[in-house]
DNA sequence: TTTCCTGCATAAATTTTCCTCAGCCTCCCT
DNA sequence: AGGGAGGCTGAGGAAAATTTATGCAGGAAA
């Protein structure tokens, strides 16, 4: 092979965006850079090359044939690589996470900005469903579900153990709290999930009779539920992590005298193996070390 | 249109080379740069794209499934890209230039080294041909021939003008002089062109009897016949351009008495007008200014 | 096994390249 | 005529590429 003279293929680039947008501050502003900084590229790209490709006009430049020649050689090559490139960038830095409403909502999303700080060039995609226990997620990178204690969990890594206890508003709290300890009794008990399971649960593990509580709304996430909660409409058993805002602001205060319980675990799965879903998949579980 | 990541091109190109030659050793070598600074290159672009594009053996390297995909797609761009700019580069840079042998060989020829550093870019193919009045020069960028006195030289550029004079090997002049004015008549007169135009021309001129001529060998070129009168064969009506060299270093020596005389002119025309020619015929002109 | 050699990765230093800035010019449009 | 827009150019500083030096690991040779 002969020696051979190679150009710039950055300058060639430059050169292509000056003959397509016909204008050297035009090309700079699409580069991010100066008019000068193209000028430059532009002239050291025709002396290396021996050739003119603009005919310059004392302010304005326009193609000459062998321009125009050259722009219609290199253009779609340029193209190729650079959509191929960003493809390849997309497909590697863009993932998307599926996980229920109230997560999303509650936890995935006020999270988000520190895991930008952390992978500034990944994009999460988040999508929500509200339904609990969809299996199979579709075309998403990560899926985030909760599962209920006991349930069959096969190739779903932990996130999170799934706390509970009756969270309820201060307003509500202070209202029913006459010199003495509050009752579960006394607050009317929300609903949040299909056929009350976990207040169920709640009764069974501590020896509470169900008939103690007065069942009011029923809601079917419990993000709504919450909300509701806030409103002052009665209590819930929140999941710890979902209620971090509103316990530390005050909004939510715990029913005095009722330890959390585990109902079930949040777990993830990954359902790509790129770079960037390594990089989130680690760091929710570091969230979640820290949250401990 | 989206703000997009713009990678490298020369990166691309590096990564190219390195997914053919399978060796960031290799691939340096043919960049003529060291493996280290291929190793960067490298390196920097899979984490621009956060991408891994070689599987790294310790001492080396192999291309993953998204390295050789993407190789597959990119490959061909840049090597497009790199061809059409080498063609460009060579018909802007490398000439052909036509002239006759004798010209060739005995100025161009000695002359080009000084073009070479003048533009050093530039590449000349040098065409030769015997014939000296071939009217149509084929695919050569620069032609360059000879013109009788009177001819029709329409489009030609004036190169130089041919002046003649008889010159004669030293060996040969001491011979013959014994003491007085050596005479035309006691030299063989040597022929170079046919019909013996040059020659009869000179007689006219300068009113001397063809008849005082004895005509010895003849040749096809001027070169040739030069040859044989730095050999001592006889005299011939040389031009000064094309003796520079012989008289200067006394090989050949001007027939005392003789004045120079104008027989015709070197002429040259431009098939091109490409900047290398533009340059090699101002060249070419500077050249004779110097000679004068 | 030990030793050497080759190929790659990495850090620091250096060279090269690139970009910006400021000044200037010309055209074009009020 | 004046001012804005667009482009050119040179200087100087910022950024990028390259080299150099070193380390490390695998394979070949002793």
């Amino acid at each position: 092979m002969q020696e051979r003279h190679r150009v710039s293929l950055n300058a060639v680039r430059v050169f292509a965006i000056v003959a397509r947008t016909g204008s050297l501050t035009a090309a700079g502003a699409e580069l991010g850079v100066t008019s000068g900084a193209v000028s430059h590229q532009l002239k050291k790209l025709e002396d290396e090359l021996g050739v003119s490709f603009f005919r310059r006009g004392n302010n304005t430049v326009s193609l000459t044939d062998m321009g125009r020649r050259f722009y219609e050689e290199v253009a779609p090559a340029i193209g190729l690589i650079e959509r191929s490139a960003d493809a390849l960038y997309r497909d590697e830095n863009e993932i998307s996470v599926h996980a229920t409403t109230s997560l999303a909502l509650r936890w995935l999303i006020p999270s988000l900005d520190r895991f930008r700080v952390l992978c500034p060039k990944v994009r999460v995609r988040v999508e929500t469903s509200s339904a609990r226990g969809i299996p199979a997620i579709p075309d998403s990178d990560v899926g985030i579900r909760y599962f209920r204690t006991g349930e069959e969990a096969e190739g779903w890594e932990l996130l999170a153990r799934d706390l509970r206890r009756p969270v309820v508003s201060p307003v509500l709290l202070a209202r029913g709290n006459h010199g003495r300890e509050i009752a579960v009794a006394d607050v009317p008990a929300l609903q949040c999930c299909v056929g009350n399971w976990d207040w169920k649960l709640w009764c069974e593990t501590f020896g509470i009779p169900p008939a103690d509580l007065s069942f009011a709304h029923a809601f079917d996430t419990d993000d709504a539920a919450l909300h509701a909660c806030v409103a002052g409409l009665g209590m819930v058993l929140a999941p710890t992590i979902l209620t971090a805002r509103e316990t530390k602001s005050g909004a939510l205060m715990i029913l005095p005298g009722h330890q959390p319980f585990e109902t079930g675990t949040y777990r993830y799965r990954r359902c790509s193996e790129s770079r960037a879903v390594r990089q989130f998949c680690a760091w929710m579980d570091t969230e979640m070390r820290n949250l401990e």
